[in-house]
DNA sequence: AGCCTGTACTTTACCGCTAAAGAAACTAAA
DNA sequence: TTTAGTTTCTTTAGCGGTAAAGTACAGGCT
């Protein structure tokens, strides 16, 4: 009903009315103070009109939008999903809304990016390893990060999965025992491109480590494997890795794969190769995402609540908008060991044992 | 470097900098008739006060944003995933950033985010069923739309995969035919929600059903399950859809799966009651998602290029963005049937014939 | 000298909205 | 009959930017 051509702003609905823009404003934001007639005319007006809130100008006169605004590296992670979930749930909790944007890794429009959500959002959750970049352009707004360095950051015990994940391996027996990894930080200045891994996966990979030394395991540099997580996307990659691990003259009994989306990929190069989960390799990953457990074999991992993280992170986040200081700004929530089907004690039989008894 | 705590204006740097906000806006944005001194006196200005823009005001005073919003319904779909890398990569070629909303399926707070993008988004791009609501709250910002109505909209031959499906079942001889269903429009008006399927899922499950028919084969009331979208996760009532079908008195040899992630959950049903997939029974998808390769079995599916379709889409959109008309308001990709593993011809020794021959 | 042109700025006005203060008209109490 | 208080609106001012018009001064040309 009515033109839509241009914009209709308030003034218009005002002089259609005629009332002054102010009422319009008042009716428009339930506040009273005007007689039932007004409003019916204001209402009509507005509806005769079709006019719409700029949403700008209310920003600019000082009105929250009730918008969280949420930055994350790619959309396309399983791990990256989940925390979204539970923190869109718990948005619409405390009544925001969630405007979601991709980094691009480059670090001119990031900061466009930042700028944009300094002035609209009431509050940004960060699912990125924090450089000091956006420290720096988020200050008047508050910042909640997830498994990253910050202020405020909700956290997973990575350290402590780690060690899981290598104590269930050397519980099983396995001696040789390999890790497909992400990479460490990496500047591509001609792009203007960044890579950070996110500090999480950084200590689930040293603790692993740190675990197999203690057990006097001393991992050679070949089966620590970089899965190039930049150019090319984790499902490839991650397979090319289980690849090549899968392929050394004297293969793993056991793979650790930072996530369990390279799990996936080690899957895939194992049955590439005709091996058999977990007869030929154990394979453990890290996360628990949803896949994980309808997987063929479903998959041994270990799990960081993903979804109450978020939600934790956006409940952290409503609660600096409204102004109120957190009691604890670091939730740390506990990692646990889900054993399911692709690990099993190292096979003597393996596929992998019997390639080598050949060269012998 | 300075100090952060309170908002820093245009006003505040051209203070410091001694010159008129004009002048520190047009060094801002690149503008020359300036000399070099006051330039840098600016520049030293604006890194001195840790100055950031405000979007809001420059959206106000008529600036673009180069932002791309987009509304979508759950995030934790891979068909959504899918479209979703598409677009992005699209957006930034185009130079438009992407902000991502997903809507609650509550009227009044899509409208609040309508409002919102309408004046700050150069464009909107919608994976919904569109229901009129948001033509009206889009007016004076181009909206295009997939797999669904509107003036811009990217399609996939969706009634020509229907039939792929179709005749691909009854190819490998089949007769009893299933198909697990995308349900109606459902209105719960006392949360104020909405569900709506989109058109193309309707498309599919329409096409498919009229080619069983046009081969003599009446698709009887009990093979036709709906699954809960909406309540529920796909996962979960997929699988439960699937079981309701394979515990019939006479089990269908195949069933259609509405979607690829549908399908999915049927595998699972088929796992729970110990048959195998496709000798007891014969599985289809639709979409090929990328999972979809590497399911066990590997998935027969019915392919729409969502990449290519979200790509198509922001295109469009930028085009429409930059006041251009475009050649082809309705770019319609075809739909291609990917055949895998999950189909076979119905087996008579198999088990759900079985259970029938025990009875007789 | 007078006029024009260009450079380097500054001033004004406005984008669409809202908070706060003001005004007009009517009611109620002193 | 004042005075004070309500209710119902209106006016003013300002949020932080930008476009467009204005100013001031230097130098070149006739």
């Amino acid at each position: 009903m009515g033109e839509f051509n241009s914009t209709v702003t308030l003034a218009d609905v005002a002089s259609i009315a005629s009332v002054s823009k102010m009422t319009v404003s008042n009716v428009i934001n339930g506040k009273n103070g005007m007689s039932e007639e007004t409003r019916q005319r204001v209402l009509r007006a507005i509806a005769q009109s079709g006019y719409v809130a700029n949403s700008a100008a209310r920003v600019l006169a000082g009105q929250s939008m009730n918008l969280l605004g949420v930055i994350l590296p790619q959309l396309d992670s399983a791990y990256v999903n989940e925390i979204i979930l539970g923190a869109s749930t718990t948005a619409e909790k405390n009544g925001f809304d969630l405007a979601i944007f991709t980094t691009s890794s480059n670090v001119k429009r990031e900061r466009e990016r930042a700028t944009l959500l300094r002035s609209l959002a009431d509050g940004v959750l960060l699912v990125l390893p924090v450089a000091d970049e956006h420290q720096i352009f988020m200050n008047n707004v508050p910042v909640v990060t997830i498994n990253a360095d910050g202020p405020y950051t909700v956290l997973a015990d990575n350290k402590h999965g780690g060690r899981l994940a290598a104590e269930h391996l050397l519980g099983l027996g396995h001696k040789r025992i390999a890790n497909i990894r992400f990479p460490n930080k990496t500047i591509n200045p001609k792009e203007d491109t960044l890579y950070v891994p996110r500090e999480d996966v950084l200590e689930r990979q040293e603790s692993f480590l740190q675990t197999l030394l203690e057990a006097g395991i001393v991992t050679p540099q070949e089966y620590l494997i970089d899965c190039n997580t930049i150019d090319v996307r984790v499902e490839r990659s991650s397979q090319e890795a289980g690849l090549k691990l899968l392929r050394l003259p004297e293969p793993p009994t056991a793979i650790f794969a930072t996530s369990d989306e390279m799990a996936f990929g080690v899957f895939r190069a194992a049955q590439a190769l005709g091996l058999q989960v977990p007869d030929d390799v154990s394979i453990i990953g890290f996360d628990d995402i949803p896949q994980s457990a309808h997987s063929n074999p479903p998959l041994t991992t270990v799990r960081q609540p993903l979804r109450e993280m978020g939600s934790a992170a956006v409940q952290l986040l409503s609660n600096l908008a409204r102004g109120e200081t957190p009691t604890e700004p670091h939730p740390c929530f506990p990692t646990s060991l889900i054993v399911r089907q692709s690990t099993a004690a190292p096979n003597t039989q393996s596929r992998a044992d019997k390639v080598l008894e050949l060269r012998r």
